[in-house]
DNA sequence: ATCACCATGTAAGCTGTTACATGATTAA
DNA sequence: TTAATCATGTAACAGCTTACATGGTGAT
């Protein structure tokens, strides 16, 4: 029942505690480069989460006329922020792929390669898909087919970029050493 | 006070005239790649252009239980999407660009440059605000920072495709001879 | 004094998704 | 006969944006 919103509230917070302040200016910078959110949408999120024991909150002291409130995420909410991430379902989009990749800390390294390694097998069907695509590549005048083979490029383009930047991430964890094992 | 659906739908039949339920199949394939509605949307949409006389419509043979309506745009329609596309304000989301892009088409070509040279510099002053946001590439655990810095190689990944995708373009374009001056 | 930042909340409106509702024609 | 495609509409709900509302502290 959690809303991506809420997912995304409650990874900012598996960092380090907040308030709604701390997280609505995260939610512009630099979370908000993939996923923002106003703070008329994310107070009322933080009751619903504490409603649902996935976050708690201290009254801290700080300025203005309504208390100050200071979340942290509790035990379940962390279970429910790594489940998210490890259901890897549908097809989810540009900007939920980010946000995932943004709190994939909150998992294992090897529980993120399991992620990143859906991603990219998703975002290698849809490229073969579009490549699957024929539209005539004879040089064109001006008009709808024209524009059209543009967008086609750009999401074969798209598709692309994302694969090499999933083999990059993915040898960027693999290459990870645990500390344990460093001469 | 024309929505962005409003004007994918006057794009479209700036194509040629359709009906909601084409309409409806186009904004799942290949339009709705990049901008989707479900026909809910839809019907409602054409009802709201049609009152502002931005499109009309003629009542045709067709299967169903309900009278089967032809819609095309009207003039002041034209207008409208051509105002839309020429009118380059702030910065726009990823879908909607792709759709700016599907209907340049209702532009001559060198309207067409001036639309993608803006999205073009967009872009580029994207990318250089990107770069100089410094996070330290010294070697890095498993943590937000790494994930963080994944993100942040998408943006930069990303905007440089698009930079190329806008010259790409422009080039295809600009290259374009008018009939009348070809041999 | 005025502005920016801290800090929290509610309400109205628009967009988009999912579900409800109806019914004919054609192909497997 | 069952499913897909054609064909149109409404209703309920979820999510997000914009505006309303309040007020303290610190810097210019």
């Amino acid at each position: 029942m959690t809303s991506t919103l809420g997912y995304a509230l409650l990874g900012l917070l598996a960092r380090e505690p907040a308030t709604g302040y701390d997280l609505a200016r995260m939610l512009r910078r630099p979370v908000g480069y993939f996923w923002s959110a106003g703070h008329s949408q994310i107070y009322p999120e933080l009751a619903r989460l504490e409603g649902a024991g996935l976050v708690r909150h201290t009254v801290v002291e700080g300025a203005g006329p309504r208390a100050t409130k200071r979340y942290r995420v509790t035990a379940l909410g962390r279970r429910d922020v790594r489940a998210w991430l490890l259901a890897t379902t549908a097809e989810v989009d540009e900007r939920e792929v980010l946000l995932r990749v943004y709190l994939l800390f909150v998992l294992s390294p090897a529980e993120a390669v399991g992620v990143v390694e859906a991603i990219r097998g998703h975002h290698r069907s849809t490229l073969q898909h579009y490549r699957g695509i024929a539209l005539d590549d004879s040089p064109q005048d001006w008009g709808p087919d024209l524009v059209e083979r543009a967008t086609l490029r750009w999401g074969i383009a798209f598709e692309e970029g994302r694969l090499a930047w999933c083999d990059d991430l993915l040898t960027t964890i693999t290459g990870l050493v645990p500390p344990a094992a460093r001469p």
